[in-house]
DNA sequence: ATAGTAGTTGACTGGTTAGTCAAGTTGAAT
DNA sequence: ATTCAACTTGACTAACCAGTCAACTACTAT
């Protein structure tokens, strides 16, 4: 009963953009509530804070990403393949990232959690939970080089949280350099980083 | 003539700790002054904003800095012996910093630089000059090491590239999950990077 | 058609913020 | 000892901020 709204939709929307394009601290409800076209009484009415909010809001994003995560690291690619495909993409959206807003934005959920990991307890935690789930995909592609003898990584965790911090590095280093050629390194440096024997040319 | 004054350190000791304690975007000029026990006429008697305190602060630091990072880096040491320093000295800088704060606090360089990327130019472009300059002890490092032999590193720029995104992505994961196990990996992630051909044992 | 719930609105409060300023204090140099 | 530049102080403003609320509206299920 009563009216449907998708006002909550408009305000993870918001805030998303909102602290990717800026920051997490400089993002104000008044600022979110002007971007998402919603009055501070309806913030209020979904969300008790901007905390909550940003964590709904990085849910959310997450349980979209999961599905061309899936596709990315689908098993019924080779293992060395994916990581490519992954590199791709990551690539790609900062590429359309800088199109876009005219700055390499890097990672989201890196940037937030750097920024709030003292003061924000409960969104650093979703944070890390969804983090968690991307080292996932990274160690089980690991673990199947491994077998596959492509690669020497006897310990698939450790390796994944190297290649993930890596990624990470990069990607920041990208938004604070706002400079999409910092980037191009990576495939290669993954493979250094995995002890792959030798990469076949590009 | 006139007084002298110790206020513009301490504005700029309060202001770095309250940044990597907390962030750049929840420190306000009230905190600082407070924490550096200094009125706010007098700040604005030193300084003209926040950022521009920021600035003044970060480049005191990174003259500090300098003289450690001369001593770590220094050429009489064997190049891979400095990667080995550099390591065990992040190591204990974030283990006093979690006893003295209770918490992994990671670099503050890239805690700011990521938050402040898209917002106050002139710090990050700041931020973006010191980490030239940690590039570049890297550099020379991993360019001597290829030279003796030690490593394979035909392109000694990208691969401090690499080591230095690496490391800092490190810092800013163990930053998040307030876990200095996180750092453990460091130097044997940076062998790898390295391509170095065996680790002896520790 | 209508009842009642889901959602909206705008005006309000009180606290916090950056930034200003005129008047005051201190001490180094003469 | 005096000068005056260097520094300090506290009180001020105007803008912004999070959060509240009672009244209102629109829609859905019956």
């Amino acid at each position: 009963m009563g009216r449907v709204s998708d006002a909550r939709e408009k305000l993870m929307d918001a805030v998303m953009e909102l602290i990717h394009t800026g920051s997490y601290g400089s993002t104000t409800i008044d600022h979110i509530c002007e971007k998402a076209g919603v009055k501070k009484g309806s913030f209020y009415y979904f969300f008790d804070s901007k905390s909550d909010l940003a964590i709904a809001a990085v849910e959310a994003r997450f349980q979209e990403d999961r599905k061309l995560s899936d596709v990315i690291f689908s098993s019924a690619i080779p293992p060395l393949e994916r990581i490519h495909g992954m590199c791709q993409y990551l690539l790609e959206r900062q590429s359309e990232l800088q199109k876009k807003h005219g700055r390499v934005l890097g990672c989201p959920l890196h940037s937030i959690g750097s920024e709030v990991s003292t003061e924000e307890p409960e969104l650093c935690a979703k944070i890390q939970e969804i983090m968690v789930h991307h080292r996932k995909y990274l160690e089980s592609t690991i673990r199947e080089a491994h077998t596959q003898g492509l690669i020497h990584a006897p310990d698939p965790v450790a390796k994944a949280e190297m290649v993930f911090a890596y990624y990470e590095g990069l990607l920041t280093h990208a938004r604070i350099q706002n400079d999409l050629s910092v980037l191009s390194e990576m495939e290669e440096g993954t493979m250094s980083l995995l002890g792959v024997k030798e990469t076949a040319s590009a």
